[in-house]
RNA sequence: GGGCCCGUGGCGAAACAGGCAGACGCAGCGGACUUAAAAUCUGCGGCCGCAAGGCGUGUGGGUUCGAUUCCCACCGGGCCCA
């Protein structure tokens, strides 16, 4: 980008350059500097100054960043910018829109940060975030500043404590499907004078227990519960790890030794949800790959419960099962390590058991199922086949897992490959019992798949001949029958564990008296603000102690201090407040929400803002002239509130789920009006980079590659031939690009022009340095179609050409249309054209007999404006459309285009024989087939290619193409 | 192993709903302007062939008057689950 000589004076002044726009940008940018030190574009909510009712809702968002020391990636910008066109489009067709932008800023990497330096992490993140706000301004996205906010800030987390509240204080009523205040069923139970199950098994009538065991009774109804769940503790890091960091029973950090252990944790009773979280993916209009990702996720899958009996014992051994129809074939059972059968077992004083189980215990999920080796070890226990009467031993292997079913199986080797490998291993038998039509069974290998039942027969039960479906539902009918087994759905969605041994996270509102009993902190004494420490290092220890339990003058408090209700717990009474914090996905399970109204201090969200920003119309309704709704009703409203919102795909499954299920709490308990958050989602695709690849498939830094002609790469040390390759962007591939170096280079609008026109949206595509000036050369050849560059005046046609004229209308058609798809690199490639037609060649004598008019100018500059605003404005600000600074074109409408322009009098056809095109036809654009077909046989060219032939067929498309057959 | 998605010039890509393959941009080659270069404007551009013509959307089949588009199999790449 460099500009003429320096020491020449500059004959151009007005000539776009990188300099150029970036002046022009920064001041556009500076007008949105308000003189009470607020920023940007404003969205008034219903009810406050400025809001027009009259106008439909747009409320689009993107998923907010999570502020990292780097500062944004090319990748941000991407969905940021795609989102912005078409907010900016809305406007312009005079929508209320509401584009919010925030942090999510609680996280590990400040938090690590915090323990290499000691600095506090609310400075490195505050830090980050105005680092990321300034990147983002530079952009100029449309944002409305006034409602930004952190995850971070008391003001948001003491609401997302609230919620948390919300479904601690909530159970979920199978009868009618949705949560409910605890209360009620604390009442219903008291009306019935239920008999409830109290400690020790035993059970008792509501009216004659203690406050104690009635509290214990309702704690396991809660929708946010205290759970105990298998977790990998290191102790040496003092943290609990997710499974993929665990590798061979050590951590992947370090190497420490991991181990298995139960810890008390606060739970999400998200299975409950299961079904409905299930059902509305069938209202939302997501990605079909993201709600199969979903559907897998939750993984519902139907079968039965079977109880067996086990020699010795009174307790029946559970199992759950797909397959109930293979129960003939069940010749052995296998029970996870952890089960409490396992254990009893050990206690009887089974050494080589032990050793197993010591051993399995601390291996990792993932290595567990991933393990083709099959391990394994007799209890020495039987249990008792219901079908056949057999005694089937019971093992205990790793590759079943207690969090899945009932952590048991019944083993049919002969059809489950598992089965049938771990069968193998320990020579255990093998039965037949499916025949599966052209799947012969060999003995050799597991079939699986549907098919008949065979040697199903006993003098208990018979299903010899029946189809899987029907065998299935005779074996639940006879289990129903005898009271050892039942039909039973079961999800591979296990309940969500919430806590996290952290410091920078949303601490719980909860503390716990002397005997391990947990209080909620009453909803007004919120926020319960998350305390400095002097030391962010984790707790070395056997047992997890998260960083926050050093901050013992905290912790240890009373009820009173520490805002528990007066009638819950008396005010003196000590307390401990709970030390664990909520995970990073707490905060962003429901931000939607708060940008409806981010400075209410009384609600969540402001009843009327939510209503007004989260209930959509269907089409059919908007067609159909129906006012803006009220109340959510399936008839005339979308299930979902937000009408389109963008991000990528890696948060597809768990940040999507958790906020489903969050909203959907909410929404049976009154507090939001739609039954989904999420209307529309969009994926935006990766922005990858090119890197460079030796034979041997090992991968060079970008840097030390040398191009040494055309496509052909060479290690620039060794000499030796490298491949380009599209991977992702990475620190030691040296092919990270940062967005502020390239707006330095080109300007925002070019950035902006560029990431918009690599591709679509949904596709990963690679970065290419060297396209940025394809985009650039565009805006500056626009420029040079309206201004002067010597002397900065407008240069405009005198007269509309009306060739011109045409091809505006048919873009401004076209545009509008591409943006709706979301499909911007052909919106783009569309003005290319348009600007390209225009232009004028070099040196005309009389400037003002090419180019546009101004006012061809005005409506161009108006739909350039969602892509390029800053260029778009100052063009506006130059036709004197607005004054320059200000809003610019933000209450502009966009410009109208006659159908008329859009269609030709005359159109070019091709005519084919046999498919091949052999001749061109000019004919008129409303001809009929017929008229066509005889200005095709009577062609030239037409009939010296059909020489002669009869003609067997004529196929005409009208307006397409003509195909003859002979 | 199962499921889903994707394969189009040297590169990024386009192609309504089965109807002119390669719009638009990059890179390349040429022309004009210039003392020269840059910049700008302008032209060419899938492959083979002197040409006529032939072949072309990963490969091989199929349906169709007509297939990048629909169907089957395979090869290659990606994502998810295991």
């Amino acid at each position: 980008m460099s500009a003429s000589n320096p020491a020449e004076p500059n004959e151009l002044p007005h000539r776009y350059t990188a300099a150029f726009a970036n002046a022009l940008e920064e001041r556009w940018q500076a007008s949105l500097a308000h003189a009470d030190g607020s920023y940007g574009y404003r969205q008034p909510n219903p009810g406050e100054p400025g809001f027009d009712a009259s106008k439909p809702k747009f409320y689009c968002l993107d998923m907010f960043p999570y502020p990292s020391g780097a500062g944004l990636h090319v990748g941000h910008p991407e969905g940021y910018t795609a989102t912005d066109i078409i907010c900016r489009y809305r406007k312009l067709q005079g929508f209320n829109v509401l584009h919010p932008m925030g942090w999510d800023a609680f996280g590990l990497p400040a938090e690590q940060y915090a323990i290499a330096t000691g600095v506090h992490p609310e400075v490195t993140t505050k830090k980050a975030i105005d680092n990321f706000r300034r990147q983002l301004r530079r952009f100029g996205f449309m944002y409305d500043w006034s409602r930004e906010f952190a995850t971070i800030d008391p003001d948001y987390y003491r609401w997302t404590q609230w919620i948390w509240l919300q479904a601690y204080s909530s159970w979920f009523d199978p009868s009618v499907k949705k949560a409910r205040p605890i209360a009620e069923l604390e009442a219903k139970l008291a009306r019935e004078d239920a008999e409830i199950a109290v400690d020790g098994g035993a059970t008792k009538k509501w009216s004659l227990c203690t406050k104690r065991e009635r509290q214990a009774h309702l704690d396991t109804f809660r929708l946010a519960y205290l759970g105990t769940q298998t977790v990998n503790w290191c102790p040496k890091l003092g943290t609990v790890l997710a499974n993929e960091e665990v590798i061979d029973g050590r951590s992947e950090r370090g190497g420490h030794p991991v181990l298995r252990m139960p810890l008390k944790q606060w739970m999400f009773r998200i299975t409950a949800y299961a079904d409905r979280l299930l059902e509305d993916l069938a209202v939302v209009d997501w990605p079909e790959m993201t709600r199969t990702l979903q559907t897998e996720w939750i993984g519902r899958s139907e079968g039965a419960e079977i109880r067996f009996t086990v020699d010795g014992e009174d307790e029946p051994l559970t199992v759950f099962t797909t397959r109930p129809d293979t129960l003939f074939g069940a010749t052995y059972m296998v029970v996870a390590p952890e089960h409490a059968l396992v254990a009893k077992a050990v206690a009887r004083g089974n050494a080589e058991l032990a050793k197993y189980v010591a051993w399995a215990k601390n291996r990792s999920d993932i290595d567990r199922q991933a393990s083709k080796e099959k391990t394994g070890c007799a209890t020495g226990l039987f249990a008792i086949n219901p079908a056949t009467g057999a005694r089937i031993p019971v093992w205990t292997a790793d590759y079943v897992l207690m969090g899945y079913g009932t952590g048991a199986i019944m083993a049919v080797p002969a059809h489950d490959e598992r089965d049938f490998e771990f069968a193998k291993a320990f020579a255990l038998p093998i039965q037949q019992v499916v025949e599966i039509d052209g799947v012969p069974f060999t003995g050799e290998a597991a079939t699986s798949g549907e098919g008949r039942a065979v040697h199903s027969a006993s003098a208990h039960l018979a299903i010899d001949g029946l189809a899987t479906a029907e065998a299935k539902k005779a074996v639940i009918a006879w289990l129903e029958k005898q009271g050892i087994g039942a039909l039973r759905v079961n999800y591979r969605l296990r309940d969500w564990l919430f806590s996290r041994q952290r410091y920078w996270g949303e601490p719980f509102p909860i503390v716990y008296d002397a005997d391990g009993n947990h209080y909620p902190v009453s909803p007004s004494h919120l926020p319960l603000v998350l305390p400095p420490l002097a030391d962010y290092s984790p707790v070395e220890s056997d047992t997890p102690q998260p960083p926050l339990a050093k901050a013992r003058e905290w912790t240890h408090t009373t009820a009173d201090a520490a805002g528990v209700d007066a009638s819950v717990l008396a005010p003196d009474t000590p307390v401990v407040r709970e030390t664990n914090t909520m995970p990073g996905w707490a905060g962003s399970c429901w931000y939607y929400l708060r940008y409806c109204s981010p400075k209410d201090a009384s609600h969540f969200v402001s009843p009327e803002a939510e209503r007004y920003w989260m209930l959509s119309r269907k089409k059919s309704a908007v067609a159909a002239g129906a006012p803006a709704p009220t109340a959510y009703d399936p008839a005339t409203c979308h299930a979902g509130g937000i009408d389109l919102y963008v991000g990528g795909s890696e948060h597809a499954v768990l940040h999507c789920l958790y906020a489903r299920f969050w909203h959907k709490i909410l929404f049976d308990l009154g507090h939001v009006s739609t039954p989904e958050p999420f209307g529309k989602l969009f994926h935006q695709g990766m922005i990858t980079s090119y890197a460079f690849q030796r034979a041997d498939k090992s991968l060079v830094p970008t840097d030390q590659v040398t191009e040494v002609s055309e496509g052909e790469f060479v290690e620039t040390a060794t000499g030796q031939k490298v491949t380009q390759i599209v991977a992702k962007m990475s620190k030691s591939l040296k092919n990270v690009i940062n967005p502020d170096d390239v707006i330095a280079d080109y300007g925002a609008d070019t950035f902006r022009l560029y990431e918009m026109y690599m591709g679509p949206l949904e596709a990963s595509k690679p970065w290419n340095t060297r396209d940025i000036v394809g985009v650039f050369r565009f805006l500056q050849r626009a420029w040079r179609l309206a201004v002067d560059e010597k002397s900065g005046a407008v240069l405009a046609a005198a007269n509309a050409d009306a060739k011109i004229e045409r091809l505006l209308h048919r873009t401004i058609h076209k545009v509008g249309e591409d943006i709706e798809k979301l499909s911007f690199n052909t919106a783009i490639a569309a003005m290319i054209e348009l600007v390209n037609a225009a232009t004028r060649p070099t040196g005309m004598a009389d400037p003002t007999q090419g180019g546009m008019t101004r006012d061809q100018l005005a409506r161009f500059a108006r739909i350039l404006w969602p892509f390029a605003p800053h260029f778009a404005d100052e063009l506006g600000a130059r036709l004197g459309l607005h004054p320059a600074g200000g809003l610019g074109f933000f209450d502009a409408a966009w410009p109208t285009h006659d159908p008329a322009m859009l269609v030709d009098d005359e159109i070019e056809m091709p005519v084919q024989i046999q498919g091949k095109i052999k001749a061109r036809l000019m004919v008129p654009a409303k001809a009929d087939a017929a008229a066509i077909e005889a200005l095709a046989l009577a062609h030239a060219d037409v009939v010296a290619a059909i020489a002669g032939r009869p003609v067997k067929k004529v196929v005409v498309v009208p307006g397409r193409m003509v195909n003859i057959v002979v």
